[in-house]
This record gives C-alpha cells, structure tokens and sequence, in this order.
DNA sequence: TTGTAGGCGTTATCAC
DNA sequence: GTGATAACGCCTACAA
C-alpha cells in the first residue's frame, strides 16, 4: 500500500492507455472495449487508485457530496435522518455532508448559499423550518440545485418532499383520543418557529370542534419540540384545578418529557392519562429512498405508510422507554 | 444577488489588482497593504465572492473539511459529539463531514483510506472502536494525516487523544455501589467489540475483590451498547433465584434500558435496585476544545472534569428521563 | 508590498 | 474505441 497518492496519469501509464480512457472506465463511460477497462481497472488496483474529488469537482462540476441541511432539536430525529441518508449515499457512491445549524440563524440564508458556492453539493436535502424559507428555496432554484424538502409546511406541485398533511394527522389523533372517551385533553405546542406547529394546533381545535367539544385555552400549553416541553407542560396541565384526562404531546420528545413527568408525579399511564405523541421521524424516514433520484424527478409523497413509521435501524429498541407506555395512535391513524 | 458563481480572477478585476493579491486576503496573509486589503474586502462582498473549495483543495492541498469517524449505536452519544465537532469547525472555518460507519464492515480501512485520498481531510476524529485499529493508525500516520482519538483503549503517549482509565473508574462506580451497602451487584456489559468494555468489567471485578466480595457469573450479563441490552438484561438478572440490589450499566443507553425495565416489573428506583451507568458521552464532550489545535500538537487529557460532563447543548434535558433515576456516581467519581 | 508563471488532477471538446 | 489539448479556479514559487 503505497503511502502517496496515485495519479490518473500514474494509472494510465501502468495499464498503457491515455488518461482520457482510464477517466472513462472511472466515470462508466461507454465506448471502452472490455479488454481495455479490465487492464485499466488492474492497474487501478494495483496502484490502489483513488481520484481526486477535488479535481473532480473542479473540473467536472460534480462535488460527489450531498449536504444535509437539518435543525431539530431531537437527536434521534437527526440521527436516524442522518443514517438513512448516509447509508443511501454510501450506496451511490457519494458522500453526505451533514450541516446541522442553529435555528434562527441571522446569516443561515447567506450560509446556505457559501455552501453551494463553495462546495457545490450534487445534491441538498433540507428539513424544518428551512423547508419554508422562501429566500432559501429562491436561491436554491436559482441555482438550479437538486434539492428534497423533509416535512414541508406547504405541498408544492413540482416541488420534491416528503409531504405529510399535519392538521389531518393532528385530528386523527385527537380524534382517536376522543373516542377512548376524553372530552379534556391538554395540547403541547411545537416550537412557534415551525410551519407544522401551528397546523397540528389546528388539527387539534378540528377535532375537538367536530365532536362539539368546547376548546379550554388553559388547556393549550405553548412548548418547543424537545423533552422539557413535555415535563413542564405535563406538569402545568396536571396543576390545573380541572386537569386534562389526556395529552397531545406536539412530538414524540415531547411525549417522552410528558412520560417522565406523569411518573414524576406518580400518574399512571395508561389509565388516569393518556398520551398521544406525533412522530416526526417517521416522515424523515420516507425520504430515504427517493434520495435515489435526487438528480431526477422526485414525486411527492402522501402520508406515510405504518410499516415506516420508526423505521429506522434501532429505532423501536430506542425509543421503547418513550412508546412502550404511548398510545400509538399516530402509527395506526396516519396512513 | 448574482446567480452564477464569482470568480476570483473577477474580484480581482473588480478590485483592480492581481488575482495573487485576492488570494492573499483570502487567505488572511501578510503583507497586504489595508487600502489594498479593504478595496479587495469590498470587491468580494459586491460580487458575493466564495471561493471554490475544489479549487483550493487542488492547489493548495487543504480541503478545509474534518472527517469525524464515528460508530456507536448511542443517537445521544453521536448528536453530542457531532453537534461540539461541527461548532468548532465553524468557528474555524472549516467543515464537518461527518462518517458514520457500520460497525464491523471488512473494509473499513479501505474505506478510510479512500476518505483520505478522494477528500483528503484536513484532520480526522476517531471514536471507538476504530480508535484501536492498528491498521487503521498506522495507515494514518503513513499518510501524516492529523488526527484525534476519543476514548482510546490505550493512553499512547504522543498521540492525541482524550482519554479516561476506564477501569479505575468503572471500579469507582461498582465501589460506590458498595458503600451503599450493596453485596450483590450486577453488571451488564458493553458491546466485545470494543475495548473499553472489557476494562469497565476489570473494574468491576476489581473493586467487588478489593470489598473481599465473591464475583458471581450469573451476575454478569454479556450486552451491547444500546437501550434493549438493558432491559433484556435487567429482566435476566431480576429472573435469578437470588437477583441483584444493584445494577452497573457500561452505558447510559443500557443504563436507561434497565430503568425502562425495572419500572414494567414495579420495581422502584432507587430502593429496591440502585443503577450506576457509564457515560460515554462525557468522555466526547471533551474533545472540542482541542480541535482548535488539530494542526497543531494536541495534548494528551487526563481524567474528564466533573463540569464538562454533560456539557452539550441540551443534554442534560434530553437525558434527564434517564437520569432523573441514575444515582450519578460517575459524574460524581470521574475527576 | 505586489505581480507573473506554472501547475494541482481531473473532465470536456474535438479530433483521429 | 481511443487520444491530444484546453480548461476548471486557485495556490506555490519566484520575481519585481
């Protein structure tokens, strides 16, 4: 294994062919006769060959890279994004950038377009609140990037995503809870920053509107989509003089603080709560294949199927601490 | 807001001066007059000027990214350490690609060593158990790539690394136990695949022969690093005629498993059981200052400090469902 | 303090 | 099918 690089030219010279033909057997071209690749991808390997991505990029205008632009405040969202879309870009033979960022960035629009001006990524996969940037979609388009929108708040026509319609789902949940026989049921907000929040908010006051149930603001708790919503705002709606009998957690980390909090509190769950939690991740995991043809057209996607819900690598073991005691009514509703 | 790309050759027509001089203020060199720098400074803001990566990495031999190597079936563990390396890098001005790999792939030397040549990383970060690959190291010094271990199972004098004596404080943690008046202490393990869990059962052993208490086999139970090695192993060590007052788990995730388990059987915590869990993550925590320094000799660090454990963003909300019920005799010990 | 020439390793274009 | 040659956008070396 030599220690330094081998050059294109290295290669060529070894397997006795112009460097034009060992760049085609490279990039599959066609028109290379089969006595020809097998000599050239002998010396290849002889040499251990690896191209230069910057080269490449340079001079091809392809980075060979996928940026993932993604903010969320639950690691198993992140995570279980990220792995998908790792293990789909190991399968194209390309690289995944990850760019986490902070939400409310001032300079996230001028960050964005460093990236592609600077890395020029093959491909930009891009998850909530950045979804719904219009200034953010206007440079992407006018940049002519291939792009995927996670969860966006809005379904474009023509536009990639992975689209879920919220405030049907929301309903569908609270609509369930109704059903068990709760007439109060506690709301914990997304964070206010997110286009969804505010449609699983409506799909909630839907719900209970349809059943001719009186909507009771002390009951609406605004939260943000991470655990501590889920404990503080369990434990202002149980310090209620008329507590609800059940919650809608906003997430499913929410639902988890909620979980902590009820026990904290020597609440049973089931029984004098129940919780039902919204599962972000489950969208992101339907993105996964059809990063495939992020280079092509990519159809939208309606709701999503039950058997992807939690779909992830591990995600059931994960998150069994949070579900195993979460009505799942999300799983069984949302599709 | 130019739609195409600004090139460099045009900031410096812009500017009215040599495409070196541009470069030189990119670069932040010496030896640039500041009514030239300023013009120049000018010019790239009008033009929106970002330099092509590619372009850099070909002449320069930097690529301005810093591969992080990262395998564990902890998302917590991965979401700290990525969210502490990608905040360094931005404030160096460089960017995280983040690698996630699968545990045990044959080639992942060759992978590696793919990385390096293709992108060739500025730096690497190596969590376990790649940290330990022989073939791995040296394949990284014969390239003189920089890079930083995190966790290594040996503390290797002159290497980079952010290390802890994982057996003296597993024999801490079981200890502690002890003083609690505990005799018969069970212990799930860590995934064989890594070094370090080895060492945490060493500890263990240790201390339970340093309090002249028998070690007993059946309390010994063979895991993994994740949620369900911990309640699987709970539920096997509670099913024992004579099962254990107290729990040591190698991991937090295991840690919480075990809680998730010993609350469906009712058992409280603490009071009928105690758990101690192993916090990994602490010991990534303390890599980032570091990086600042990865072009540079970085030093050895000793044992973590108490304040660093825990220090991500929001980790200690994220984790207090766990916690809440952890005695936190590692955070306590580990200093 | 600033500018000029050459090359980094690959792909695109256009011949052969 | 295969091969020369010119880019690609920037940095290093060496002048001026």
């Amino acid at each position: 294994m030599p220690s330094r690089k081998a050059t294109i030219s290295e290669v060529a010279a070894q397997a006795g062919v112009a460097i034009k033909t060992v760049s085609r057997v490279l990039n599959k071209e066609k028109y290379v006769s089969a006595a020809t690749r097998e000599r050239v991808e002998a010396a290849m390997a002889l040499l251990s060959f690896n191209p230069s991505a910057a080269a490449r990029t340079l001079a091809g205008g392809r980075s060979f890279q996928i940026a993932l632009i993604c903010d969320n405040p639950s690691p198993y969202y992140v995570y279980e994004v990220q792995a998908g879309v790792r293990a789909r870009c190991a399968e194209e033979g390309v690289r995944m950038l990850a760019q986490p960022y902070d939400r409310g960035a001032p300079n996230l629009l001028a960050d964005i377009i460093s990236l592609i001006d600077q890395v020029r990524p093959d491909g930009i996969i891009l998850t909530p609140p950045v979804t719904d940037r219009a200034d953010v979609i206007a440079a992407l388009d006018a940049r002519g990037i291939d792009y995927v929108c996670i969860s966006p708040a809005q379904k474009v026509k023509g536009r990639a995503a992975c689209y879920i319609d919220n405030q049907a789902a929301a309903a569908d949940m609270v609509q369930y809870l109704i059903d068990l026989g709760h007439k109060r049921i506690g709301f914990i907000s997304g964070d206010t920053g997110y286009a969804v929040s505010a449609q699983r908010l409506a799909g909630y006051r839907q719900a209970l509107s349809e059943a001719q149930i009186k909507v009771d603001p002390a009951l609406i708790i605004a939260g943000g989509y991470d655990f501590t919503s889920g404990t503080s705002g369990c434990a202002a709606l149980m310090a209620l003089a008329a507590p609800p009998t059940a919650i809608f957690a906003s997430s499913d980390d929410i639902a988890a603080g909620v979980l902590a909090a009820a026990h904290h509190k020597g609440i049973a769950v089931p029984g004098a709560l129940s919780i039902v939690g919204f599962d972000d991740s489950a969208l992101a995991a339907v993105v996964w294949p059809p990063l495939t043809t992020i280079r092509q057209p990519v159809r939208d996607l309606g709701y999503t199927a039950a058997d992807m819900l939690f779909s992830g690598p591990d995600a059931p073991q994960h998150r069994e601490l949070a579900y195993s005691l979460i009505e799942r009514a999300s799983a069984a509703k949302i599709n």
